[in-house]
DNA sequence: TGCCAGGCCGGGT
DNA sequence: ACCCGGCATGGC
């Protein structure tokens, strides 16, 4: 078995098991971008809460957005948690937006993948993951997310080490799997779902059964 | 009722 | 280059 093909096995497996996931859920490429940000290490029930505070508000849109102060903006998002960080980093965020971009999406979808990302990654905020997640789900360009669950799942199935940098996690995807923004947007959405269902924080992530889901783990045989 | 969620930053080794 | 504390609400 090649890692290609284990890597392609375990992915069927998950689609087999959970079917589509139909991510990202956002109804823009912008509510997409800005719910990255929102969701970092914070449950997305409590993201989804300051989402339509934003929208009740009339400035879930870059506009909008770009103006609101950052104190009503921190009081808007409280429900997601860190409130006051987060609002910092939308409000990084939405300067470089207007900064480079004058506020349009379409003109950010020009920008070649590599050179983007490197600009994400500069602005205070933004992390590998973030960026990715923007990338990949709000501009739909072919890059890998590497998440927690990722770590717990991969490391587990002695694929890599759980000490891993995010890039390795992520080139153990983008070397032996063909770059095609739909399928990895699906197999990390797969991993997410699977997480959910089995893999709560606990020292050893044990992909078996679980009181959670009250299913098997499809990926059970595979264990070392 | 605690534990934890779709991370990231900044300061210290 | 890593390691760690801080950030914070709401759901189960």
């Amino acid at each position: 078995m090649t890692r290609r093909d284990i890597l392609m096995d375990i992915y069927n497996r998950l689609f087999e098991a959970f079917g589509p996931q139909h991510w990202w859920p956002g109804e823009t490429p912008f509510e997409v971008m800005i719910g990255a940000i929102l969701t970092q290490n914070t449950a997305w029930k409590n993201v989804e809460k300051a989402i339509a505070r934003l929208k009740g508000e009339g400035i879930m849109e870059p506009e909008g957005l770009a103006q609101v102060k950052m104190g009503r903006l921190a009081n808007l998002i409280r429900a997601s948690g860190y409130y006051n960080q987060k609002a910092r980093k939308i409000v990084h965020f939405m300067r470089f937006l207007r900064d480079e971009y004058g506020l349009n999406i379409k003109k950010m979808k020009k920008e070649g993948l590599l050179s983007l990302r490197e600009k994400l990654l500069r602005i205070n905020g933004i992390g590998p993951e973030t960026a990715d997640s923007i990338l990949l789900y709000a501009l739909e360009m072919p890059i890998f997310v590497v998440d927690g669950y990722t770590y717990r799942v991969f490391s587990r199935h002695a694929l890599l080490a759980e000490d891993t940098t995010y890039e390795d996690m992520q080139a153990l995807f983008m070397d032996n799997l063909l770059h095609d923004a739909k399928m990895f947007n699906e197999y990390h959405a797969l991993i997410v779902r699977l997480g959910h269902a089995f893999c709560r924080k606990t020292p050893l992530c044990p992909l078996g059964d679980s009181p959670h889901s009250g299913q098997n783990c499809p990926l059970e045989d595979l264990l070392p």
